[in-house]
DNA sequence: TCTTTTTTTGAATTATGTTCAAGAACGGAG
DNA sequence: CTCCGTTCTTGAACATAATTCAAAAAAAGA
């Protein structure tokens, strides 16, 4: 009998409107001011029964989060797949970025805060390691574009892991989110682009670390030209707006 | 007479007094677990009195964070007097962020949770001005080096303001900042020192940036004997462990 | 020394996250 | 179909911790 199965399936469902809920929630009213009663009342349960799905709220909080990573970790893969010289497969990481972001806006607000400390620590041990799993393909797939680089004469690691080039591409991507979705520090540098300036920045970077062939960063449709395609060819999207 | 003046020397006392105690519970029990009732019993105030000085606890937080910026700016400023070429203070920036990450650790943790939306909104505007205004001499002496770069021929900006050249710069260290300090991500990588990998990158991304004069990063030993020299001739430190 | 103003105090209030006893719904046995 | 045990749901009650504010104390001024 698929008795046991139809339910497992209603309390997925459930869970899924719970966070969709969760969702809208933060969207119209902040993450500051979400309240689990609110979430209850909204999608008709009671607030006992949230906690039948979530430790706590940081637990729901974190289940947000890993939702988003799988999303994000879906656009990755498909540079992963995507058969392109390595330079360009690595870059495509950015142009993903840009594009999560216009799909998921609240994500690196959220996640900021998820990872915090505070947050991060009374959330369920369980809910941590399955974030930390949806991440671990993210970093699979860049480390595996970094090794093609190698093997295709494209990048000398001269002797480094490529975890740790990796890690240095990581840390300006994860670096310019964070400063755009801090209020008010970007402000005094009025920059048009903040994510154009971050793909910028990434070519200098790889520039930097010696991949082939090297791009000249201050050619602006040379940039744009190569963001828009990766823009179609990958994820079949316009660039346009952010 | 002086007792206006007296006066206000004892509340500036005071409220050193209740943020040093924050920091002491901060350190010994976590964030998590920081009460206003704690901080209160433990400097030997009542709670009404912290709220004299600080609107919420968020503001309390916060001025803690402006606390550690001015100190993290007055290293910076160290860079802005120190006379050698452009490049080399330029990267100063990296070996005065391991200076401050030795001196104050809990910083860069706290100051992520501070700068997430909920913390950041729950506290006063005012408190939120006075850190930005305590950031921007860090941005401001950044900025005079690159223009002391350009000057000196080091370096092209082709067009690019100098803001956006140090965003690149700050994005870098701002992400690794982040990676150190969040629980689990760094640990896949087993990177043994990501600050020196993060000197590293930085080097990367300036020969990427066309700063003159180029730096061999795979020079393991040119590399520290720069941090070391930086730690001894500006920062009158040993560079030793972090 | 008395009066007025300012400051301090901490018990009471408020806001929310979390629990759990009571009852409803379900599933299987007779 | 009905009974009985099990599982799930409910929301009022509880627990925690931030914040307030009326009363008391201290300071300033006359």
């Amino acid at each position: 009998m698929g008795t046991r199965e139809r339910r497992q399936r209603e309390l997925g469902n459930r869970e899924q409107l719970i966070l969709e809920t969760a969702r809208e929630l933060i969207r119209s009213e902040g993450l500051l001011n979400l309240q689990m009663a609110r979430i209850a009342e909204k999608c008709e349960y009671a607030v006992g029964t949230l906690y039948q799905h979530f430790a706590s709220k940081e637990d729901l909080l974190l289940e947000l989060t890993r939702q988003d990573v799988v999303e994000h970790a879906e656009l990755i893969e498909r540079l992963a797949r995507w058969r392109a010289p390595p330079r360009e497969r690595i870059f495509g990481i950015a142009v993903a970025d840009m594009l999560f972001v216009r799909r998921s806006p609240d994500h690196f607000r959220m996640s900021q805060y998820a990872f915090c400390e505070v947050v991060w620590t009374a959330a369920s041990a369980a809910r941590r390691q399955s974030v930390l799993d949806a991440e671990a393909p993210i970093a699979a797939i860049a480390v595996g574009i970094v090794n093609d680089a190698v093997a295709a004469g494209s990048l000398d690691l001269r002797g480094m892991p490529a975890e740790q080039v990796c890690l240095g591409l990581w840390a300006l991507v994860v670096g310019m989110h964070n400063l755009v979705h801090t209020e008010g520090v970007m402000h005094p540098f009025a920059v048009p682009d903040p994510y154009r300036l971050m793909c910028r920045h990434l070519q200098s970077l790889l520039n930097g670390q010696g991949w082939q062939p090297y791009f000249d960063v201050s050619d602006d449709a040379a940039l744009d030209a190569l963001i828009q395609r990766i823009f179609t060819e990958v994820f079949d999207e316009q660039c346009c707006e952010v």
